[in-house]
DNA sequence: GAACAAATTGAACGATCGTTCAATATATTT
DNA sequence: AAATATATTGAACGATCGTTCAATTTGTTC
């Protein structure tokens, strides 16, 4: 054995999220990097890699954190539709004040990135599909407490929850500034749930 | 008089934005620029300015360039409706395969740049405005023409017109590549003028 | 064809990019 | 306390960044 790494690794990844979540991949300099975690270069590349590889673990660290606050709403609601509609208020409103960036840093990554960064397009890819799985899940299992039609298909409906959240947070960056954005935003949030393909009452 | 400039400025400005589309902005280099169009770094700052100035000049060109596409699906209809669901077939089907990148280089924009470009992400969030009030255009001429209640608010359904279409172009780069995505796409549109907000029959 | 004006060229600028590595510091083990 | 092993440091690397500008070319005017 010899000396443990001093650093909070945890602590180090949630800063790095942070600047690359709002100034994305690109212009993120490895520069700005070292200032915000407080760390020298060698240091960095002995535990991350590279730019990428840093990059790459802060996507991983995003997505887990996306899944904890939908747990977190899950677990304050009573019923899984009212869990998803929390986890949208939280994602489109709160976050277009306070989040590094309006957008969710996955779906800001599917934009930015190209071929030319292959690997961590599809890491972006895959994590992004992975939180669209965790949505079908819950609405899974609000067909099974009766609160959608047993005959809709969850992958569908969750593919139209992502397409929903994708849009608002965008629509939220671009109207940013607007005194009756978040009314809007709140209204649109409400009618997701209240109309096709969700409301029961609605074909 | 002396002699005048031999490039065509539309051609440069079609090809620069090309890859300021599929690249981004802080991704596309000067050095690629030139090589793109032909130029040698001189000639281009006696044209553009800098950077941001061609960059300023390709959103102002991809915008006139959806609205006229725009104009197009709406002299190949017979309804404005039609018209508004052509062009998201386009938009978000057609440019999937072909286009410089699979989202709209407007709502690329206003994801990738921060207060840091402030002048940039401005004029990106205003021709997007621009295009979401033409759609409000098409909208109120429908509710002339009895294809949508009068009493629903164009603002409100071309807010709505612009969060499914980012929200959609998003998705099919995400799921880029999947047998089903396409239909899912197309499945997807059709809902967007069946269902609330649009349909005359549903609430 | 000489004089002029604008367009074009390409080498070069200083700054910054991502990354490396020999030197040094510091825990742990013997 | 000496030996060992890993972590940390920070100067430095070559490459590339956006941009400039003196020199040159080229078309127009007189």
């Amino acid at each position: 054995m010899a000396k443990s790494a001093k650093f909070d690794r945890q602590q180090v990844i949630d800063k790095a999220t942070a600047l690359y979540w709002q100034k994305g991949f690109h212009a993120t300099s490895m520069r700005h990097l070292q200032d915000i975690v407080d760390m020298r270069p060698g240091s960095i590349y002995a535990a991350f890699g590279s730019k990428e590889g840093l990059f790459k673990e802060t996507l991983q660290n995003y997505k887990q954190a996306g899944m904890s606050q939908l747990a977190e709403c899950r677990a304050n609601s009573q019923s899984p539709i009212t869990a998803l509609k929390m986890f949208m208020r939280k994602l489109v409103i709160e976050a277009s004040h306070d989040a590094p960036s309006g957008i969710c840093m996955l779906a800001k990554t599917v934009a930015e990135l190209t071929d030319e960064h292959q690997a961590l397009l599809n890491e972006a890819r895959r994590l992004l599909c992975e939180m669209e799985h965790a949505f079908q899940q819950l609405i899974a299992e609000a067909q099974e407490l009766g609160e959608i039609d047993q005959s809709k298909d969850p992958a569908r409906l969750a593919a139209h929850i992502q397409v929903q959240i994708s849009g608002l947070r965008i629509y939220g960056k671009l109207h940013a500034g607007d005194a009756l954005l978040e009314a809007t935003l709140e209204q649109m949030i409400d009618d997701v749930f209240a109309y096709h393909p969700f409301s029961l009452f609605c074909p």
